[in-house]
DNA sequence: ACAAAAGTGTTGTCTGTACACCCATGC
DNA sequence: GCATGGGTGTACAGACAACACTTTTGT
């Protein structure tokens, strides 16, 4: 490929498309944009954008997703490249798309309002343009299948968080109950949160302890392999 | 996006770079092309080329496959988009990388003299162009995935193999040594395999049964999930 | 009869899962 | 003192890992 010119070959629209997961402690959403005008006028769309010529793919996924949401190092992962012939309307664009996980508290009502964003709870998915149901489809498989084996999940909660609200993310990322008992165990075995003195009292009369995610302790166990579901 | 012009939205070049699996009974290997100029002469290359304005980029993937090797209705699958900016020395290029399992018999000799191409042991890896040697380690991981949930590796075998010819298969994507009570338990109890009467007589007195795929029968069991490692 | 690879079973350990009661506290 | 959610233990079942001998057959 090196010694060849490029100057006959075919260059391309890329484009990059953001699915922003969301936890507000019960359901697992998606952060949309509302379509105004026609075509596919009050259908949702994913946050995108365009890779220039001067910054690096991941780099542009980092700008859309900084655009969005004015928010930096955030836990982001490609998905997957979608280059169907007909996949946009308009023109011919291949899109990279991208999945992010943030802490939904993080975000602002003026963020939310200035960008015409709202969060869309992923239960069952609404219309979305183009191919955006099956990236967003898609990456709810990829972030199951991460959260099952990396400790990812906890960029979707508050730093501190209780044990119940861990629970209660698992639960809604894999839409299946489960067992308190077991999920504690299991958790706890790891050995990778620390638990404060503090308790959160609202939800309460006893109130539960709150953790954080012990990085450091991640770490030293990473080479082994962790299974969280 | 859609209403807007994308009159001076930067284009650029995509290409499209295969890791070829291929299994010789013995170890995992990799189709590569050996360069013949400067830079990077004598060192390996991925079979590439670029995305076309008419194809779609799975269709691309396909037509630079099958232009190496001939070979159609192979089993494929999306690796990963790169996009550095500098990973090209020629130019900016962004490339999706694809990986591909074939019957390694399958592969003339004619086409890899036509081709300039060869098998290499996948074993340690040597000196890549570019980004290459990243995408066959990342290749690798993903082929490991894969096929520990999903019975794509007969695609690496001749239509029928023997038990061992398998688990030397497996032993090699992993690694490591497998112990063959253990391994022939595990498949045999996922009913996806089919006896045959023959045997394979060249390796022993005794002889041993060949197999194949039963694809029906996996298709019956799809929906529970397999666990081959 | 022997060499060489094929084929086959058992046991202990670990992991997953199902399930129910006591605890601490604010009112 | 009682209502509310928090926190904990046990027992059974299935999966996994370690391990060695018998069978077949060509020479």
């Amino acid at each position: 490929m090196g010694s060849i010119t490029y100057k006959h070959v075919h260059r391309h629209l890329l484009a990059i498309d953001c699915i922003i997961f969301g936890f507000d402690g019960e359901d697992l959403k998606g952060l949309f944009v509302k379509r105004k005008l026609e075509p596919q006028k009050g259908n949702w769309s994913l946050m995108g954008g365009f890779v220039s010529g001067i910054e690096s793919v991941d780099a542009a996924a980092e700008r859309v997703l900084y655009e969005l949401t004015g928010l930096g190092n955030i836990y982001m992962e490609q998905l997957h490249c979608y280059g169907a012939l007909d996949r946009d309307i308009e023109a011919r664009v291949v899109s990279i798309a991208y999945f992010a996980l943030i802490n939904i508290a993080d975000y602002s009502k003026e963020l939310l309002e200035e960008h015409h964003a709202t969060w869309v709870s992923l239960k069952k998915l609404p219309d979305l343009i183009f191919d955006h149901r099956q990236m967003v489809e898609d990456a709810k498989e990829k972030l199951r299948e991460k959260v099952a084996t990396h400790p990812v999940g906890f960029a979707l909660l508050p730093p501190k968080f209780t044990l119940k609200q861990l629970q209660a993310l698992y639960e809604a990322i894999y839409e299946m109950p489960l067992d308190k008992r077991n999920f504690s165990r299991k958790i706890f075995s790891m050995n990778i949160l620390q638990k404060l003195e503090e308790k959160e009292k609202a939800s309460s009369r006893k109130g539960s302890f709150y953790f954080i995610f012990d990085e450091a302790q991640y770490k030293l166990l990473e080479k082994e392999g962790l299974k969280f579901i």
